[in-house]
DNA sequence: TAAGCTCCTAAACATGTGTTCAGCATCGTC
DNA sequence: GACGATGCTGAACACATGTTTAGGAGCTTA
């Protein structure tokens, strides 16, 4: 933890304060006033050093991207397996950051859209390279499968709580990320369906109606 | 479509504007003078007849919690899998309150902890039974399983546009689900992985460190 | 017709919140 | 030491929005 607040530049502090928030409330239910108060700074001042509230959204948007673009460079071939694998291992600052991201997807900022074109890009390069070798099973549509696997994946760390309750769990967090990792794993190892009627009926239904104007 | 507004109660044309105005925008960003302007009344008639927006978001809550409740009563056994026909068939109106507890989901209503709790119990019925006639594999964890599910279904129809976008839509709709049919019953149907080593390091993995204090 | 009730409106009120502004302090520079 | 630039504050402003209130319109009832 290096939240050592004293060697920051203010504008460091108003940032990092607001990602916070941001990630914990969300950008609407944030007020200037709470971020100032957290990085210990006058109101004014926020916008004095971002101009706005978007503004300063916009730069935090950026910061926490650039974070998390470049841890996945890193550990090459990242994909969404590894921001669980890191989400459970990582101390606070990590999760914070994923926490943000997950927000700012929610909200359909322009960072979280590359944030996304990444994540399902990488994600169609591994399942591609793992049906090469034979690891994973062909699919009709790999870019499809890329995408239903990260939808999963932010789904499960966003999972609202209505949910984790219903798993006897008060909110969402790394007890019930493990509590879900077996079936999921289960799931995707094995299917659920022990016959391929559904399947059929499905591709049958889809002929049928390619695309029905609606 | 019967939006007739003539032969309603204003109370019943509050209501329905206020359900429509919470299902697009959500509860936080509507705002009563919106909500009064499509029902065609005055701003202080809304608080005259529901006393708070809390309220009035209250009596929207019930009133579509019922509504649905009734109709997943009625074509029994509904679970998950109903809601995706339902929405892809039937017209504006069902797809609006589903909308609508999707946000509420998100929010973290009472109703919507009701409706979810159904949603699990339904679906872990069906595992059950699917299981028990052998059409389902067995689980190591029915409820987490049933919980998975839902939880996926809950996701694809709440899918956040840039996740859309990957795909190559505007935003999420029918097209999207139909994109994603096949995909996911490939998945449920014969899985991902073509041998069980990731199944088999989780299931080790977890045993090492049953909980982990964090 | 008058009283009273219900439904409803328009304006005002209160508060929260993004933003602006005038000025103060500190520090480097001539 | 004067001076200007920079960083910062506290108060004020503007506006959106939930809520209150005084009163009007139309109906029922005596």
């Amino acid at each position: 933890m290096c939240s050592a607040s004293s060697d920051l530049t203010a504008q460091a502090k108003i940032r990092n304060a607001a990602i916070a928030h941001f990630a914990r409330d969300g950008f609407q239910k944030t007020n200037l006033r709470a971020i100032a108060a957290t990085a210990g700074v006058s109101p004014g001042l926020v916008i004095h050093h971002f101009g706005s509230k978007e503004k300063l959204r916009s730069v935090c948007d950026d910061h926490v991207l650039r974070i998390l673009i470049q841890r996945a460079d890193n550990a090459r071939p990242s994909g969404m397996q590894d921001l669980f694998r890191e989400y459970l291992s990582n101390p606070e600052e990590y999760r914070l950051q994923v926490q943000y991201m997950l927000r700012a997807i929610e909200e359909d900022t322009p960072a979280a859209a590359t944030f996304v074109d990444t994540l399902v890009a990488e994600s169609e390069e591994i399942l591609r390279a793992g049906i090469a070798d034979g690891s994973m099973r062909p699919s009709s549509d790999v870019r499809a499968l890329a995408v239903l696997t990260v939808l999963n994946s932010v789904a499960t760390l966003t999972m609202p709580p209505p949910l984790a309750r219903a798993l006897g769990y008060e909110r969402f967090g790394p007890d019930v990320l493990r509590r879900l990792a077996l079936p999921t794993l289960e799931l995707y190892t094995h299917g659920l369906f022990t016959n391929d009627t559904a399947l059929k009926a499905a591709r049958t239904a889809l002929d049928e109606s390619p695309q029905k104007r609606d």
